[in-house]
DNA sequence: GAGGGTTAGTTCAGAAAACAGACTTACACA
DNA sequence: TGTGTAAGTCTGTTTTCTGAACTAACCCTC
């Protein structure tokens, strides 16, 4: 199996993580929720090189995360817009954020990261994420969760 | 930048996707949380190269991810479980099979996918993950969320 | 009008990493 | 003696990545 026929796994994690792409991707996607949209904004924030920004920013449009507007024709100018498909891809990187304020303290005695404050602005509170059951509203937490995995996907026990 | 120097960018998403590893180790996370916890049960069910399984399993076992027990000497054979470290991974796991359940569908006509049931016990029904905020209780949208980032990671405008 | 800054890339060679497939070890069962 | 299972390791090829230089066209300052 190579990375490149990933996408041909039939599970929502595979495909999903094959339209993202990998690590720097993720990367630039913060930077895209930040506000960023210039090819060098992306390149300073993120630290990859050059080629890989451009690599991974064609992919993105390619799989309709981002948008690619011309924004200034002489010297042609760029401007990576996430479409509705990118915006919907916060949650993901919020829970990833969450996982890591939680979990990856330098030492076990440190207190959990709060690198980035989060405010909701419905209450006007800083919050912590929490996932709940669009049918009646409670928690759904990974012990109240079953999946109905189809056979062929399912791990033999 | 290196991929091995991730770690040192002082942000929870470099930090988490430093510590799970790449794609494969998302897949590896899945069929964890599915029930799997053997070496040949990880391999068959990721379809990567047995190389590749080994340097991920060691990768994650390396982050607290997962633990690595001797179930058998005689020849040695191992387990490996998720901690609650691992399996607070979930949430961003089924909010990563949501996206793509609600956008990877193969032509634009096509109905979201649905591949696998998510049923929750405490109501008994199928469901989708919604975020809440943790203070007030209400949907925690991207359009009702703001971040208060350091000013030294901040993008600049 | 010379020089520097900005923006969005492309190109190149050398270095690093990923990868498939074969191999190993060791027991169980027939 | 042979097949199956389990958990890797090893090897050599293939692929990707890095870092630096280069292009190109405009703007601004001196």
């Amino acid at each position: 199996m190579r990375w490149s026929e990933i996408d041909t796994i039939p599970c929502p994690v595979a495909q999903a993580m094959s339209a993202i792409g990998d690590t720097w991707s993720m990367l630039i996607l913060r930077d895209a929720l930040r506000g960023a949209t210039k090819f060098e904004e992306f390149q300073r924030a993120t630290g990859a090189s050059r080629a890989i920004v451009a690599d991974r920013l064609s992919h993105l449009v390619e799989h309709g995360v981002f948008t690619r507007e011309k924004y200034e024709d002489h010297p042609p100018r760029y401007a990576y817009r996430l479409t509705p498909r990118g915006r919907d891809l916060q949650p993901v990187l919020m829970m990833l954020s969450h996982w890591a304020e939680e979990h990856l303290r330098k030492s076990p005695s440190d207190k959990p990261l709060r690198l980035s404050g989060r405010r909701h602005t419905t209450c006007d509170h800083a919050f912590t994420p929490v996932i709940t059951c669009s049918h009646c509203g409670e928690a759904a937490t990974p012990d109240t969760i079953i999946y109905d995995v189809p056979r062929h996907v399912a791990v033999k026990r």
